[in-house]
DNA sequence: CGCCGTGTTGACCAGTTTCAAGATTGGTGG
DNA sequence: CCACCAATCTTGAAACTGGTCAACACGGCG
């Protein structure tokens, strides 16, 4: 298994507000790149960095033993990842496309948590907006249909792509996406193509997407049907 | 909604090793009993307190507008509950048999964590582990059959409800357990009735379980069907 | 003893997957 | 700049898993 190690100099963070130490963090980060579709750790892996993502999409996923494969969560940019500190990896996570992450050898973190009680308090806010993300991923997964699954991703992607204006480029396959929501790909191509015709969304391109009905979206990820 | 208060005296903890604070954490509990069924938070309820479960079990849930009901977890004497301090409750907490709690004001925990920052580290611990199984929990809903699901459940149950001996009780109830799953409660019928053929289980009452051929269990739950 | 909530089983149905055939897209090299 | 190729995506038809609806059984309790 390649595994990216952390191989540059000190990375100075632009954005420096005092938000609990987060941005003292970053500043002892070093700068680390990993291609499109390459491995930043296994499953199954000691655990011994963490990492904020400067550019890029993750994907965090699980890989069973006959192919199948269930994504977890797509990390953005500004997102923390695997500062969750025991033992060895439960997910592995991969580049979706070029990534550029911050990488934090976690014995770093944790001196950096016990000089500055602060900080451990606010991973652990982060932490715990991440359970709950997870749970509402796992009632959208567990409870709702092939249509409000896309349309409850289109809102995350608009959520955390969104450069301001309607258009959003959609950075990850169709397969990423089958697997994020537990569908196969051919049920996501269905189902897009659907919103179409429908006027919901639109798409210029095959990886670019405008949402063109936003309550109409919201209406179907909360399950008004 | 009804939503239940701590209304106890202070309650000792037998159990008391070092353990980072966390018994001196528990010492400081109020004892609340809820009811079977009834609900001990809502979703959307501002998050005051957080508990540790003594006895019983708790249901943790997601219902959805048309009636739809997601489990997200289900907490056994031990877990601690809603130490996730931010703002309202994602979901709602329910007793699924009559549950005894330690009820802490979130004030007074903070309070603890400051004067102890060892106390957040193990809390930072506990969430992660929590992350780790909503995870797991995230992929088997995702990603395997009902055969699979049902397995892992009683896999669950086993680890979490054994008295030593193989027979387990079954404190919920096929229709909890089937929203657990991302299931009806039909289908989990009839796949226990299956693993009953397949004399992998055996049931003797029907809130009884015996786990008649582990290897075959641990088979189906990892998927090597 | 009989009732009601809960669990089981059966028959049928629907949404999603699977399998298979094309259509787009993007990258490469002539 | 275009042609070609591989990868990705779309669409269609058939199969299947699990869901729905309905009847029935069980079991605890008045």
């Amino acid at each position: 298994m390649p595994v990216a190690q952390p191989q540059s100099h000190a990375y100075a963070d632009p954005d420096h507000r005092s938000d609990g130490g987060l941005s003292a963090l970053d500043q002892t980060g070093t700068l680390l790149q990993v291609l499109r579709n390459q491995t930043i750790f296994s499953e199954g892996d000691p655990v011994n960095h963490a990492y904020k993502i400067i550019s890029g999409v993750v994907r965090l996923c699980k890989h069973l033993p006959d192919g199948r494969r269930q994504i977890a969560q797509f990390l953005f940019p500004g997102d923390y990842l695997s500062f969750v500190a025991i033992g060895d990896h439960g997910f592995c996570a991969e580049a979706v496309v070029d990534v550029s992450l911050l990488a934090f050898p976690h014995k770093h973190v944790e001196r950096l948590c016990w000089e500055n009680p602060d900080l451990r308090a606010r991973l652990f806010e982060i932490l715990s907006q991440r359970v709950r993300e997870i749970q509402n991923h796992l009632t959208i997964i567990g409870r709702q249909t092939a249509k409000e699954r896309v349309a409850a991703f289109m809102l995350l992607l608009s959520e955390r792509l969104s450069h301001g204006g309607p258009r959003i480029d959609v950075p990850m396959s169709r397969y990423d996406i089958a697997d994020y929501l537990s569908l196969t790909m051919e049920t996501v191509s269905r189902t897009v193509s659907l919103l179409k015709a429908a006027r919901i969304i639109a798409a210029p391109s095959l990886h670019q997407l405008e949402l063109r009905n936003l309550p109409a979206l919201h209406a179907l990820a909360d399950g008004m049907d």
